[in-house]
DNA sequence: GCATGTTATGTTATATTATAACAAGAATCA
DNA sequence: TGATTCTTGTTATAATATAACATAACATGC
């Protein structure tokens, strides 16, 4: 089975792994990943959960870049623009993206106990989405799906909780 | 075809079967349609576009109902948990449901030119989402997809305006 | 080099969205 | 009627995000 955000893995080589790549693609493509746009980013892939503006924030601050708020919002900005993180709109929060070379949606599920994010491709959601509209004849811009529930891993752990009980 | 959102159709009629629903529906599961939960189901349908909380405390304040914060968001909550209606978290904003008996998850189209929205039943989409979940062992609580783009109507005037030109 | 336009960042202030916490009132029901 | 629960009132504040304008850094043609 491929790595994912439930799995155990080892998440230092997901983070040095995601910058390189980015810091590439923003080379070819002729942006600029500057210090504080590739800080946000390895921020936000260091954090095991989506994480939130002011928290970027905070950890920004502490580490003598600026702090005002526009400064994070910039970056995620830019971040979004290249495909390089999603925002999950329910829970105001963002989260890197594990495929940025091919422009797509988010998907995903949200664990409620872990609070981990995974996110999916899945085919057939897209095309479920993409005949559905058709039949309204809505031309589809842009769509994010987001999924909230629980996770296997925490699913088990609540098992084996109610067997010690 | 069925009356949408984005074609034209007799708006008054929708509220006035949408709140009648309603009050059937609370008394039938024995809550209360208090007269403010009430007054905002039938601004939330009114609007022709989804509508955002503090444009619905003003209207309220006008109309001489408590206008602090708590109010709405406590009339929104008791709302949204009767499946009255559903949030769009992409845009902060409320939109009235318009099938408040069958529990079930928001799927909507958001058209970025009209800014209405539709209220979309697709088995197939929640099949393809359902299926992917279960791929990943995921349990699913609740979903929420929110599709941005171009409703018919926009497009068809879109195409009239470029052959004006 | 350096003038110029463009992109990125700094800074201050404020807008927008949402909730906490506690008091008071209204409905329900034994 | 007293106890209980649900609902609303009220004040304050938290959390999220953007406007607006100034300055700095980079890029590009001359």
């Amino acid at each position: 089975m491929q790595a994912t955000a439930f799995s155990p893995h080892d998440h230092t080589h997901c983070i040095s792994s995601a910058i390189s790549h980015a810091q590439s693609l923003c080379t070819h493509r002729g942006v600029r990943l500057t210090p504080v746009r590739q800080r946000v980013l390895e921020l936000v892939w260091r954090s095991h959960q989506p994480i939130g503006a002011y928290e970027l924030l905070a950890s920004l601050a502490k580490e003598g870049f600026n702090s005002a708020p526009p400064t994070v919002y910039r970056a995620l900005e830019f971040l979004s623009e290249q495909g390089l993180l999603h925002k999950l709109a329910s829970i105001n929060a963002y989260v890197g993206c594990c495929n940025p070379d091919t422009p797509h949606q988010g998907h995903f599920l949200l664990c409620q106990d872990c609070h981990q994010a995974q996110e999916l491709d899945s085919q057939q959601i897209t095309l479920a989405l993409k005949l559905s509209a058709e039949q309204h004849g809505f031309e589809i811009k842009r769509h994010s799906i987001e999924v909230v529930g629980s996770c296997q891993g925490c699913l088990d752990t609540a098992k084996i909780r109610e067997l010690d009980l």
